[in-house]
DNA sequence: CATTTATTTTGAGGAAGTCACAATAAGGGG
DNA sequence: CCCCTTATTGTGACTTCCTCAAAATAAATG
């Protein structure tokens, strides 16, 4: 089918194919297409990018899926961050230390810089003698979208917990 | 059967009774097992939970462990945090804003204190609207034990993330 | 002690992710 | 340009962690 969906993947895909090369990876349409579909939608989970990058390749399969997320992860091109209650998700954006905001009605993620603009939280006041490596933040709250709703409750049930 | 276990419950028994019934739940044996067993090993999940609290009540189930987790959770009694990779885990310590240390060789996790003393995390610099409720925070790094082990690797196989 | 109904148990089931092994294709040499 | 090696993907079964509905049990009250 044609391509109507926009920007295919080739846009960065120059890009991602030399940062793959240097990681000593081979270059491969699985890993390119998870890559352009974490890029294009930040914060998604597994199974959101397999659909996303079904649309570029739809032969793509969920393990591959897994085990390339796992791979790119483990290799810093990927970071994961697990929200309470919500599959794991995905984004391209590494190397900078920032943390995410989730609103608990509905779901959304954005991304935090970090508090005092320059990594506070990854100074623990008493650390047991533990080697911190990283500091994982999430804030939970309400956005003003749900908010709003939530006091004028004009036709929606209330929601209670993120769905996808 | 005898109590061979050392103090079974009921040390702090009228205490949990207490509030269970200030939060409008009846006592029952179940909610007692399971809010000694966190009591006594803080940061433990379902699962050892489960075991612990059977010492005293074998006929204990894994489902009701979960019901009565997730409802002492919502009712303030009991705080639960999600590590990466890993089960969700209870503890009794709640009201308080502290956060967690994990070791991300041997899984062991240490409460810490938020880091300026007076929770700055809960202060993110843009907030993109969001009303933040809670900060959950999660440092993860390397214990001084698995810092050693990992320098001389006398004997032991060397593990790359938490069992229990 | 009897009654009410919250709580627990029983049993099935689902979401998310992992593991082993066969099939495929990327990258390098000729 | 074709072949070969082996990294990568696909296939299929499986595990862990947790949830749901309905029946059985046991707190709390009078």
């Amino acid at each position: 089918m044609e391509r109507t969906h926009g920007n295919g993947p080739g846009a960065s895909a120059p890009v991602w194919s030399s940062a793959l090369r240097e990681h000593g990876r081979r270059v491969t349409r699985q890993r390119l297409a998870v890559l352009d579909a974490v890029e294009r939608h930040p914060h998604s989970s597994a199974d959101a990018i397999l659909a996303m990058a079904r649309e570029d390749l739809p032969e793509l399969t969920p393990q591959s899926v897994y085990v390339v997320l796992g791979d790119l992860t483990d290799l810093g091109m990927l970071r994961r961050f697990e929200p309470p209650h919500s599959p794991a998700l995905y984004e391209t954006r590494v190397g900078d230390n920032h943390h995410h905001a989730i609103c608990s009605v509905c779901g959304r993620v954005e991304d935090v810089e970090c508090a005092v603009g320059h990594a506070p939280c990854l100074t623990p006041s008493e650390t047991h003698g533990m080697t911190i490596m990283i500091a994982d933040v999430t804030y939970v709250g309400v956005c003003s979208d749900c908010a709003a709703k939530q006091h004028t409750p004009p036709s929606g049930p209330p929601q209670t917990l993120p769905s996808t």
